[in-house]
DNA sequence: GACTAACGGTACGATACGTATCGTATTCTA
DNA sequence: TAGAATACGATACGTATCGTACCGTTAGTC
């Protein structure tokens, strides 16, 4: 720790090519499109990127790191934080959208295959976690706290149920392909998730969220 | 199709040892809790059950449908159906059931790493669909359909949209790990849940389920 | 100009799935 | 009882792919 903060130091000898670098992402996201992540092997992302198989191994540890980093940028990119001023328009757009770019490009496909090598790597899992669940959830919270100030959710409400009601019925038909992530679904689940968080409108005493 | 029916004409040759078959599945299920699925190998199946590797593959295709087969009955006969008057105590209660298996036996481990398997083999993701989520969602919409009929639940509500509700958040935080299983976690979906699909007290003119 | 680390190329080790081959064993049929 | 058909154990193999070791070369720094 005693260095930690030490300003760079200048490295020695030849350093890291930048261009190799963005050569291995950009054939990553090539052949996931084109195979997917499990037909994708290291050898064929060495040989598009015109790089050799440790360039690529000096900088990920395993093709998982790799395929997430790929992945993980764009993925968050293109995940907005809507600000309607309803918790059911800011719950429905941020539905819609992970439905859209997981439905309308190559991405879920990759999502699957990235939650499924996570099952397999404990690094990659953790990962998994600290760079991208964790931000993402972080940000998605913020439109349940909006709506608890505008007295939309209950106080006592917990934002990750909120976010686990929302975002795990979608996983799950991605991950299970047992019926379709249509519109129809995504508003059934907004509409029944905001209703479920509405604060009682008179104290029945009914014991909830216990 | 003309001898679909037939009345299994009298085999030729030697029959398939039924001793070799659940010696299979004993050495598979012994295999699963020791490590896991995907450190579980073909070679020590056949090693454990005294049986060679062609033996294993005349009956099952892949090392997917093997462990999808010592997996699945036992995992659906611990799911049971309640049913206590309440859709409140119904969910509660297969909730509750899936979270004991899936944390309190090896079971949660081993599915994770089917529906992993499952991202990557499209023939296993079919038999997945067909001879396991198909079965359990057709049980567990009973539920639902009680529910519907005590008046408990809009008539117009889609049960498959209250299962993704009531499971999708389960699954999600199983293969996620974002945050614990819980029992407060399981009561304030199951909670938050039953209060979203309850009828309107009053026709309040409000676009729900659209 | 010496030093250091990354580079491309390539061979390699390790692992594990699934198959091919072969002689033997078991069952049914003629 | 002979023969056909098929499963059996044993074993070797083919294939795929991850990740690493090695080597001579190159691009930077001191």
């Amino acid at each position: 720790m005693t260095d930690a903060v030490a300003p760079a130091a200048a490295p020695r000898g030849r350093p890291r090519s930048e261009r190799a670098h963005q050569a291995i992402l950009e054939a990553t996201n090539q052949l996931l499109e084109e195979r997917g992540f499990s037909d994708l092997t290291m050898d064929e992302v060495a040989q598009r990127a015109g790089v050799s198989k440790p360039t690529i191994y000096r900088r990920w540890p395993t093709k998982g790191t790799l395929v997430f980093e790929a992945f993980s940028a764009d993925f968050r990119n293109r995940q907005p934080l809507p600000d309607t001023g309803t918790l059911r328009g800011d719950l429905l757009g941020a539905l819609r959208a992970w439905i859209r770019v997981v439905k309308g490009t190559v991405t879920g496909r990759t999502l699957r295959g990235l939650i499924a090598e996570v099952q397999r790597d404990p690094e990659l899992a953790e990962l998994w976690r600290e760079r991208f669940l964790a931000p993402v959830r972080a940000q998605h919270r913020t439109m349940v706290e909006r709506a608890v100030l505008r007295g939309e959710v209950a106080a006592d409400a917990d934002p990750d149920i909120v976010l686990d009601l929302l975002y795990g019925p979608a996983y799950h038909r991605l991950l299970q392909s047992h019926l379709p992530l249509s519109d129809r679904f995504a508003r059934a689940v907004v509409d029944t998730v905001v209703a479920g968080v509405r604060p009682d409108p008179i104290g029945d005493g009914g014991s909830k969220r216990g």
